[in-house]
DNA sequence: TATAAACTAGTCACAATCGACTATATACCT
DNA sequence: AGGTATATAGTCGATTGTGACTAGTTTATA
């Protein structure tokens, strides 16, 4: 029922998992995160993660179970996932699979004013998004069949990048038939659209000045 | 070139966008992207609107033009655009429409850590997001074809709804291929899957006990 | 005519987030 | 032998973002 929970920052699910296997020290979680890619589907820093593990503890979902020092390097707090944890773990992933949530992207927003520009340039940025989503699906592909080979992993361990590639496919066509559309004038006569904007639009289009005019 | 912006806020643009068209304060915003629906696309709260206000007013992308004061009721400051703000208003929707960015959403978060479930839990999961995709997209469509139709609105102003229409569309076909995939062993063997999970896991999946065994 | 909803219009304290920074160890190159 | 790039392991300050709360106004309703 999608309640809200202590920790709702997905990188709470990922240190939660990792700790599912065994215990390990930040540290270590970031490399093992990063060898296996999934720094790509949950976002990762640092500093983020330190304070995520510390919620996790004041929460009692991972206990601190001990501190180990290695040289003059800074020391190593090692954690393990407690029952808690683990009941929480299952609950929030299930959560996540069965219940579609709305997210907000960037696109969808820059899309909502769309009008803003005059139609041939939002043709122009449409077609170099375009171009840059094609670079983008080819790399994906080849980094997701080299991954599969290389390291001779069942897809199940890949499933999140297939899924991202599926959204960056469909976003790319999309994309493709809109731009076809606003030039057959399918969105709206081009005309009217045209006319939202006045000569000074063009001006600030124009120029990157240093207007001060409030 | 996605350089950071002083604001990075999505409603910022929003907020800004509605300044461009003519003064009015804040709680006017709200409503007026109510009616156009746009907040089905820019996450938005008041408490949020009225602190990138203040942001957007303290870096000079809007000024404060008067405060009017109507019976007892708080008191209503309507804010107009500046010059700058017309140009990081255009620079932003610009760079939105041309850059693809990576965002990281919650499905591909439990996507992630798929392996996490038994097979048989993760079919079921997917199987009733089905369902609710499925839900969701008639929704999605009708309350699409009746705005268009009742306010006579041109596609350009719901472009916004069609792409998340598409990309639920989109993440349907793909959940309902992946089931399929699932059964049929393509994503890796079920039984090497299943073996992942040890006798402990069922216990804790059945019970939503009050254990404390760290 | 009391009273409950729903609308109008915000404030505030707290928690989450992130960029920038610190500091040691080791491997590699010249 | 010296320099530099990379890996290890984190801390800290400042900003952002949000849920919960306040409080008056209008409209419906029993």
């Amino acid at each position: 029922m999608a309640s809200k929970r202590k920790v709702s920052n997905p990188l709470a699910l990922a240190v939660m998992a990792l700790l599912y296997e065994r215990p390990m020290h930040p540290y270590e979680m970031v490399s093992t995160m990063r060898e296996r890619g999934k720094h790509e589907s949950v976002r990762l820093r640092y500093s983020s993660l330190y304070s995520v593990v510390g919620v996790l503890e004041r929460e009692g979902l991972i206990v601190a179970r001990e501190t180990v020092r290695d040289g003059r390097r800074p020391e190593r707090t090692i954690y393990e996932i407690t029952g808690a944890g683990r009941e929480e773990f299952l609950t929030w992933l299930r959560e996540l699979l069965r219940e579609p949530v709305k997210e907000y992207t960037q696109f969808a927003a820059g899309l909502s004013f769309l009008p803003g520009l005059p139609p041939e340039e939002a043709v122009a940025l449409l077609e170099e998004r375009v171009r840059r989503l094609e670079a983008e699906t080819v790399e994906l592909r080849s980094r997701l069949d080299t991954a599969a080979e290389q390291f001779n992993l069942p897809r199940l361990f890949l499933v999140e990048s297939e899924h991202e590639l599926m959204l960056r496919e469909a976003e790319l066509g999309w994309v493709r038939g809109i731009v076809e559309e606003i030039e057959a004038g399918k969105l709206g006569s081009l005309s009217e659209w045209r006319s939202l904007h006045s000569e000074r639009d063009q001006l600030s289009a124009a120029g990157g000045g240093e207007e001060k005019d409030v």
